[in-house]
DNA sequence: GTCTATAGAGAGATAGAC
DNA sequence: GTCTATCTCTCTATAGAC
């Protein structure tokens, strides 16, 4: 899960200043080409050609950069499931109780989706493809996803020591994050004028508010 | 929207008893077997020649009831929302206070594709499909929907004087349809050893509360 | 690093026999 | 109704020049 892996080294020996520089430029223009075009289009449907057009280079180019098709939309993956980690962690391992914590975490949630529509549109089609053979590729990239929601129910049993609500945590986070990535992508096609708006500010809001509510009696009530 | 087109006559003229039976039953099973491997793989990854094996004859021959993999594809969703149409049509226009026929309509909803995981998986794909410009397939067939949805609201606010809670209905539409249907992908693979399991009944029932409660919330409050 | 050129594999669509 | 055969196009991957 390594947010930026530049590991090409500062150039492999006597480099000059910015002959990683532009290698390190092409190759996060392609990220970003390849995690739109993902996300709007799907896998089998993204056209490489597209992606290197976009980045303003040749489709036999890419290969610099990722060896094949699916490499690249391993990297996409990784990418884009860094930055929800990178923004969810913080607030869910920081300070204060463990009710507390989720619900900021859950609206960190919200928020962070809104602003990245590609998350929301992957997540969506990655869940689609799962099969009780195939697991999709997300699977490989969820491992400190469930530590995080394993750990938070470690704490919470110690924190609280009654009964803790019956919950499976698992149900309670695909509810969420379901509703919320449905919601994102659905809405800027579903309100009939504003064709191109990603999400108005205050469905999003109404939407955070909401999705805090429904974890804030599931941790409570039973 | 017409669950079963079997509009080829009954034969064109003086029809033998069966002539018309085996081709609506290929035609039937082509459509089975294209729902599943489409709400699997989607649109751009299902092989033609996938489906018709699966049917048991040449990819060639899906066209003599299918022009080509577009119409079969137009031809799954209107039977898959042609059925879901058909179990929540009736209940929502039924008698009773609407707040009450929502409520039961959330429910019927949620058992519904409890049992019918493709029409899950589907959903998830067009809304991921859906772009600022290239709006999905799916919209073409949710006009009934969009209907109920706004029969409900004049209903309501006619039913209930009061100020109605000002909710924006697609909104809540959206939330409850992306928690149901990724929670019914998400599941059986989220879940880690029972790899087959649809999903458990508890979990489903748990939902289905979860569900009612969360509209009953929305049409109340404010 | 990026390009041109091409190999090679599918996959959808079509024609026409049975 | 269903099949075989084939056409044609598209796309990925690879080889190798600059």
């Amino acid at each position: 899960m390594d947010q930026d892996s530049e590991d090409q080294g500062t150039s492999t020996s006597s480099g000059r200043a910015n002959t990683r520089s532009r290698s390190a430029r092409t190759r996060a223009a392609l990220l970003a080409a390849a995690e739109e075009i993902f996300a709007e289009r799907g896998f089998a449907a993204t056209r490489l050609e597209a992606v290197a057009s976009r980045v303003g280079i040749r489709r036999a180019s890419i290969v610099y950069y990722f060896k094949d098709k699916e490499a690249l939309y391993e990297a996409v993956l990784d990418r884009v499931l860094g930055g929800l980690l990178h923004a969810i962690e913080p607030v869910l391992s920081g300070p204060g109780p463990p009710g507390d914590r989720i619900e900021t975490a859950v609206a960190t949630w919200v928020d962070y989706v809104g602003e990245h529509p590609s998350l929301a549109r992957i997540l969506l089609r990655e869940v689609a493809d799962a099969a009780p053979d195939r697991h999709p590729a997300l699977l490989r990239h969820m491992e400190p996803f469930r530590n995080l929601v394993r750990d938070q129910v470690v704490e919470r049993d110690d924190f609280d020591g009654s009964q803790l609500a019956p919950i499976d945590p698992l149900n309670m986070a695909s509810t969420v994050v379901g509703a919320t990535v449905f919601l994102v992508a659905a809405m800027p096609f579903l309100v009939p004028n504003r064709a191109i708006s990603p999400l108005s500010p205050e469905h999003l809001a109404a939407h955070r508010d909401e999705m805090v509510r429904v974890v804030r009696r599931l941790l409570t009530a039973n």
